[in-house]
DNA sequence: TGACAAAAGTTAGACATCTAACTATAATGT
DNA sequence: ACATTATAGTTAGATGTCTAACTTTTGTCA
């Protein structure tokens, strides 16, 4: 056991991230990145959610998730509106271009998946989501068992 | 199977990179990032090496690598030399305050392995790097053949 | 009911990383 | 031998992300 796991992991990210990239230029969409495409995957779940909804989805902060909104909001794909709930929220929803990027996004998310189970057998690519959950529960787990220690 | 591997594996990436932020600080070791810790890593390794070698060992680019010489070196830990064999060459070496580090970065390297390995088995640690370096490989190989295809 | 705390979102500033362009030196080929 | 090409490293500028601080609105509770 050569306990790399992490790095192994980190170098995974990396390549998938950029490749990523690549698929969104190559789909015409510039200055579109990674990030973006977790906002957008919400909004094609839900059709519309609050800022916050989207950063805890997109595991990205507040500030972060503002400025993915307004790249979006500026090449068209979505519309901000304030809530009639609570008038500090945003609601963000899909614009009829953001829509119909639907296919491509699924097209491109599917690419990526076969990209990296295609060297696995069935079975194999179970058994890794499984190890990889366990080890994300049990990060998550220590995480919060830290952070309620300050209290 | 979700085909959610990559996911996961980013979460995790996440989670370790913020946690190893927090052991470096708890280590007295303010404004060093992990990637400074790949390049301290190959200098504990080797005795010394060149900006090159440190740029392929940490998997970032050239010019991210002289901003993280540049920060070691300001914090006292490496010293930049001009290489005796070629002119255009920088070595950098360890400093005496760098190499009295070697037991701490030791450590919060053995703590990151147990915190990422605890929740397997020895035999499901195994199946996990051996799963990881297959679709590493894979995704290697398929980016090289994609850089080929340009020629 | 009115003060104080919590929550939603944005703005400002910092930082790690990247690509492109530049300088200086070494290697190569005719 | 000299011109061209390649390599080592740095600088400059851009980008994605973060934390901290701020505004506005909502919730709480004495």
């Amino acid at each position: 056991m050569k306990h790399d796991a992490v790095m192994l992991m980190g170098r995974i990210h990396d390549l998938t991230q950029k490749w990523l990239r690549g698929e969104l230029v190559a789909a015409g969409l510039s200055g579109v990145v990674p990030s973006h495409g977790d906002v957008l995957a919400l909004l094609f779940m839900k059709g519309e959610a609050t800022m916050h909804e989207l950063a805890a989805f997109a595991h990205r902060t507040r500030p972060t998730t503002t400025v993915l909104v307004d790249k979006l909001e500026e090449v068209g794909l979505v519309r901000r509106m304030q809530s009639e709930d609570d008038a500090r929220s945003v609601v963000v929803v899909l614009t009829a271009e953001g829509e119909a990027l639907r296919g491509s996004f699924a097209a491109i998310s599917k690419k990526l998946a076969s990209r990296v189970y295609s060297p696995l057998s069935k079975d194999e690519g179970e058994m890794l989501e499984k190890l990889l959950n366990k080890v994300l529960s049990n990060l998550e787990a220590a995480k919060n068992a830290e952070s309620a220690k300050s209290d």
